[in-house]
DNA sequence: ACAGGAACCTGATAGC
DNA sequence: TGCTATCAGGTTCCTG
């Protein structure tokens, strides 16, 4: 579910909550989430300890212990991670809950239970190569025009598959891609070498805006994604194309077409994107 | 390098 | 109402 902007959001509305509190105890109902290292030495390595801060790196959360232990979380497509005050009700698909020391906890909910969890010392991420691999990402200084110009020049592939790769670009995914597609006006099947330095430059700037207009709405929220404190997004109502499948093209009035690029469900308007 | 498919999982929804 | 098919915001691994 939630790409760069769903994550920023969650960890702007729970830092705040979480840092400074201890972590009392950890119930798993569902181990296998834990990926490392087991789900016994999960607990014997957070339990007990402080939250000292809480990061994002793409789509990765990582929320730093003291002892500079860190626990990363990535939510794949329906993980949620919010703060619940002590005496409410679980979310329906709670799957680990961290106790605090005021009472309160911090539950990781997933229905599809795809998520991933792991703990381990501040200088071990190098085990998570999802992480170790990522791209520079929008709105960072090391995302230039030239970069994206360079990288696209020896590609052959496919723009959206591209941009969909974390090693390239990190945090964007399918709803950012088609959405910063529509707005630079490039169809989504294009090859990415293709793209003339105009056209470049429309990309560039419609990631880093769609990435910044979706953190400044709260992120997206189609069906499963709740912020750091349970609330629903809002960029859903300031969509383009995706999820407007046979609805109008909000630039031009042509219908917007779903078709399946790079093994993903693809939306654009056939008018305005060439 | 790249494309395509499968795998990992469960739940909501659309269609009949 | 109930059964079935389809689809889903992600990533990784395998084959060709």
């Amino acid at each position: 579910m939630p790409e760069m902007p769903e994550v920023e959001t969650i960890r702007r509305t729970l830092v705040d909550k979480v840092v400074g509190r201890t972590i009392r105890d950890i119930d798993i109902a569902l181990p296998r989430l834990i990926k490392w290292p087991s789900a016994g030495e999960f607990k014997a390595i957070v339990i007990g300890k402080k939250i000292i801060d809480l990061k994002r790196r793409g789509k990765y959360l990582i929320l730093g212990l003291e002892d500079k232990t860190v626990i990363v979380i990535h939510l794949r497509m329906t993980g949620r991670l919010y703060y619940t005050p002590a005496g409410v009700q679980h979310d329906k698909f709670a799957r680990i809950i961290f106790n605090l020391d005021n009472g309160d906890i911090v539950q990781y909910a997933d229905s599809r239970t795809l998520g991933t969890l792991y703990a381990m010392p501040g200088d071990e991420l190098w085990r998570i190569s999802g992480l170790a691999k990522m791209g520079p990402e929008p709105l960072s200084e090391d995302f230039t025009m030239t970069y994206l110009e360079n990288g696209l020049k020896k590609r052959k592939g496919i723009i959206k598959a591209l941009l969909l790769n974390q090693q390239f670009i990190g945090g964007l995914g399918n709803i950012y891609v088609d959405e910063c597609l529509a707005i630079a006006g490039i169809h989504p099947a294009r090859r990415a070498d293709s793209l003339s330095e105009a056209e470049v430059d429309r990309l560039f700037h419609a990631i880093n805006k769609v990435i910044a207009d979706g953190i400044e709405h709260g992120g997206t929220t189609f069906r499963d994604y709740r912020d750091g404190t349970g609330q629903s997004g809002t960029h859903q109502f300031h969509l383009h194309v995706y999820g407007r499948k046979a609805l109008p093209c909000l630039k031009c009035g042509a219908v917007i077409e779903k078709i399946e690029t790079a093994g993903r469900g693809t939306h654009f308007c056939p008018n305005c994107q060439i």
